[in-house]
DNA sequence: AAGTACCCCAACCGCACACCT
DNA sequence: AAGGTGTGCGGTTGGGGTACT
């Protein structure tokens, strides 16, 4: 027996919201709060509509100091890296943009910044790995496959060992931002929601990811990435990228250690235990 | 000017998890 | 401990707007 939907589909209204809808939930919410119940909210204001459009629709749009599109170049920067390293977090990488949504994350980066940093390398991409991926990329979501793309952008055909996994292969700069990200993110799994403030609220973090100049770890990531997003000629052989150049030999040792030659089993089992991609 | 293709984004869907009883 | 229910999340869709032919 599969579980009872949380309103009778048929006769709650769908759709774009009309401001009279807009109005009442606004009013009722700013006054009230939610109670806690967001399947009980639209009959208290007389609203037929279900629970869960109740909730997204003030969650996306009508809460205080919602921002809607006009992503600055940081912003964008943040989303690239962290869905580099986490993936399509939305919720988390919302948490790190103030005013920002998952939802209007996601909708950016599915329309425009995929476009960018994946778009013109892909069609190569592919078929310089069709071979070795094909098994496992049957198995494979679409986001998965994203991933494994920027991954092997970012480490080249001869390498197979995972960014994810392995904090030590980082490149430098990308290191101080993600120990604290990884630091963090675990501090979240356990701790109550809004517990902890956003990553770029600490003063340490922000002035490590954002320091665009001076120390010698700025020949980054973030730099090639930025590259990548605003490069009017935008053809660039990510292998060749200064960042990915510097990983530092200890790190290499490590996995010239414990490694075996490319398999992309081991590979994308890596991946699916550190972002479960299925 | 009309038809078509493409882009963008608001909103929906279904799953998984957390919490409550 | 187990089942029921609400919430949060990521993936997907549909329709309006815009660009192109």
């Amino acid at each position: 027996m599969g579980r009872a939907p949380c309103c009778d589909k048929a006769s709650v209204k769908k759709g774009p919201w009309s401001p009279e809808e807009d109005g009442k939930l606004k009013a009722y919410i700013e006054e009230h709060g939610t109670g806690g119940n967001w399947i009980a909210l639209p009959h208290k204001i007389g609203l037929n509509r279900c629970g869960k459009s109740c909730r997204l629709r003030w969650l996306n749009y009508l809460r205080p100091n919602i921002k809607h599109g006009g992503f600055s170049e940081e912003e964008d920067m943040i989303i690239c890296n962290l869905y580099v390293s986490i993936g399509s977090r939305w919720s988390i990488i919302a948490a790190q943009l103030p005013g920002r949504t998952d939802n209007d994350i996601k909708n950016y980066w599915n329309t425009k910044l995929k476009k960018k940093l994946l778009g013109s390398s892909v069609p190569q991409l592919q078929e310089q790995y069709n071979g070795r991926v094909e098994q496992s990329s049957k198995t494979l979501s679409s986001s998965a496959m994203e991933r494994l793309q920027l991954h092997m952008q970012l480490h080249g055909p001869q390498s197979s060992f995972s960014l994810y996994s392995n904090p030590a292969l980082w490149p430098k700069p990308y290191t101080v931002y993600t120990n604290a990200m990884a630091t963090e993110l675990s501090l979240r799994e356990l701790l109550p929601k809004n517990a902890m403030a956003p990553i770029h609220e600490s003063p340490n973090v922000q002035s490590n990811f954002f320091s665009s100049s001076s120390s010698s770890s700025s020949s980054n990531l973030e730099g090639d990435l930025h590259d990548l997003l605003y490069d009017k000629d935008n053809v660039i052989n990510l292998s060749e990228l200064d960042c990915l150049k510097e990983m530092n030999e200890e790190a290499m040792g490590w996995w010239d250690s414990a490694a075996a030659p490319l398999q992309p089993n081991f590979m994308l089992q890596d991946y699916g235990q550190g972002f479960d991609l299925q």
